[in-house]
DNA sequence: CCAACCTAACTGTGATCACAGATCACGACA
DNA sequence: TGTCGTGATCTGTGATCACAGTTAGGTTGG
């Protein structure tokens, strides 16, 4: 949220891709989709989504929606549009007296989260070494080297590990061609997305004992040789190894 | 959505509720979290929730703002909010156009819907076998009682016994005192509800026939001996018959 | 010097209005 | 009779305003 403030609407960067719809003439026009369906509302939403999933959110931190709009430079509608539908998804929480900020789990929550985690992404995890193609294994194995790079580097590239990192796992998860199953991972992710990257921005030390980084790898092995097994552990690991860590540093909540 | 239109606003059912908040002074006061803390917008979102999970909105079923507004009595403003929160969570969908409908799934759809239900649900149904408590257990074969009479009954109590199922399974579910899981398999359930439950409602045959209550009765079997894989295999049968069924319908849209 | 109060500036919620786009029915033209 | 145009009426979206509640800061009284 460092979107310097401006006074009259509709200037910051949600207008870059506010450009012409267009209106093809010519020949095939069944297969145009719809093109020009997106709301402010929506982008704004994925604005947020965006900056939760990174951590640039932190826990505990509040917002207010006519400081997001101002910052954003709509008004303060679509603002409360996003807001209230990750609300809706406890991705956010208005406390009494109504301030908006980001939840801060509790251990006990955070515990939830990642043993449901574990069999969500599990499953996906299984289900995409079954019936990836080649293709999308090289994309998988492309992120990997690029979280490996970023988080080797020196000094370490936090930002781009975490990017990585998602690109990584998420690329994964739509290589077991279940939609729906992405979205469900989508919103866990929007919960234990400002713990865990807010902390893998702050800590280089994780990085550099490269835990992450053998997981990584010994996924993209498994999944090249299709062991379903394998996989799943190897994300297990992942997962359970970031978990710990954050248990850890105690940041979290009492029960 | 058989409320009838009133010209003035708030008026309707939602108001029973909207009495004195009132101010406890005596003691413990530190108990009581919210009370008050409930939103016009939330409530209609609670409605909405109800009318899609029990069927009572059909597949395809299309929504207006205002009329919805209207016989709820409310603005259109809290109904907006509450359509926002179910889009988000695709249990409506606004399709181009900009008419907000409850979505149609395609047999692709249903199908991995179907499947993600059964990774998540039998996970839960194991969770609980675990450590329910025997008053949970009571409470969950009360709610099997009340399906099958309502099943068995001449002729067949379908609301009745559409309630019941539901109660039954989410008795189960928080059961396993992961309110994270919960909240994920309600997600589900309120995209799964339109075709499952009005088929539920609409043909009295299925309940004859008698798989589901076959299936709950070994599920709350299972229960009392924590026989967690017979516990899962149970609903896991539950779940899959009843999908079998409704794509026998030919109900769903094609892929 | 500390505590209590009180005011001023915030918070989200809800209502109302304006608007662009889509739909549907009716009517005119071919 | 079939087809295209057209306009009234609907749709959701976004902005602006009013309001009740909370919070924080500063001031006043002890």
């Amino acid at each position: 949220m460092t979107v310097p403030v401006q006074s009259s609407r509709r200037s910051s960067e949600l207008d870059a891709a506010a450009a012409a719809p267009a209106a093809p003439e010519g020949a095939a026009l069944d297969e145009i989709g719809s093109l020009a369906r997106e709301t402010l509302g929506e982008r704004v939403t994925e604005e947020l989504r965006a900056l939760l999933i990174s951590g640039r959110l932190a826990p505990g931190e509040k917002l207010s929606l006519r400081r997001v709009a101002e910052a954003l430079g709509v008004s303060m509608m679509p603002v409360r549009e996003a807001v209230n539908r990750l609300v809706a998804d406890k991705a956010l929480e208005v406390l009494p007296g109504r301030a908006v900020r980001v939840p801060v789990l509790t251990l006990a929550q955070f515990r939830e989260l990642t043993r449901v985690r574990l069999v969500v992404e599990g499953f996906a995890a299984e289900e995409a070494t079954k019936i990836a193609t080649p293709d999308q294994i090289a994309v998988i194995a492309s992120h990997e080297d690029a979280f490996r790079q970023a988080a080797s580097a020196d000094p370490p590239d936090l930002a781009g590990a975490v990017a990585a990192n998602r690109n990584l796992h998420f690329a994964l998860y739509e290589a077991a061609g279940m939609p729906l199953l992405v979205e469900t991972i989508e919103r866990l992710w929007l919960k234990a997305g400002p713990i865990l990257n807010l902390d893998m921005r702050a800590e280089a030390r994780r990085l550099d004992r490269g835990s992450a980084v053998l997981m990584h790898a010994a996924l993209v092995v498994a999944l090249r040789e299709r062991d379903t097994a394998a996989a799943r552990e190897a994300l297990a690991e992942d997962i359970q190894q970031a978990a710990d860590h954050i248990e850890g540093t105690g940041r979290l909540a009492e029960g």
